[in-house]
DNA sequence: AATTAGATTGAC
DNA sequence: TCAATCTAATTA
């Protein structure tokens, strides 16, 4: 069982809601399967750390076409295609205009499992199959469908499981940002101690 | 109009 | 270590 978020728990720093999301579900309503993801990596992106801008966010320079969403008030999706080939999911926080977003970079398979397995091409079930942003959606058939959509409600919403568990927060730099000067030294990576889906970074 | 590079992954 | 694969963003 699980109670979904409200609107106005995604509007806080990413920073804040990048913590808040460890251990709650992912939730994606589809006309097969409904898919259950427990959030065990999140990163933040967007604001700025000690006075230092990030520059490793999508919406550091300008507002474009791509990071728009990332614009908007807290709440809604924000999916990007990366590499031509993956796509990265992320949950826009704080409020409009304040460009500032947690991609969720790994998720515990909790229901549907059968179909993610099938959706990745996989015939064990093992960690590899939802450790890394690029694969936790192609696990849960996230794609650009869904970006910039309302994520309290269905069809893919997050939610409080009724049964979370106390859990340890590990906190680290962010993955594959090297190119940002400032922001890769920014200790915004944040996932659960112990949890074998955590990507390697 | 052309070029560059990326919040990744999987194969070698 | 490196190719896959493609589009947004940047440069001309």
């Amino acid at each position: 069982m699980y109670i979904p978020w409200k609107y106005t728990d995604f509007q806080d720093k990413a920073t804040n809601v990048a913590q808040k999301l460890l251990g709650m579900y992912l939730i994606h309503r589809t006309s097969e399967v409904e898919y259950i993801g427990k959030i065990v990596e999140t990163e933040a992106y967007g604001g700025s750390y000690r006075g230092k801008i990030d520059d490793a966010s999508h919406a550091w320079r300008k507002r474009t076409n791509r990071n728009e969403p990332m614009f908007q008030n807290g709440g809604i999706s924000y999916v990007y295609l990366i590499y031509g080939m993956y796509h990265c999911f992320n949950v826009v926080t704080s409020l409009k205009d304040d460009a500032q977003a947690v991609l969720i970079r790994a998720i515990e398979p909790i229901q549907g499992k059968e179909y993610m397995l099938a959706n990745r091409k996989l015939s064990i079930p093992d960690k590899r199959i939802s450790n890394g942003p690029g694969k936790l959606c192609t696990a849960m058939n996230i794609t650009i469908k869904e970006n910039s959509i309302p994520l309290w409600k269905a069809p893919l919403f997050i939610a409080t499981p009724t049964n979370k568990e106390m859990i340890r927060i590990v906190k680290g730099k962010r993955v594959n940002i090297s190119y940002a000067e400032k922001g890769k030294y920014f200790p915004w990576r944040f996932f659960i101690q112990g949890n074998p889906y955590v990507s390697k970074g």
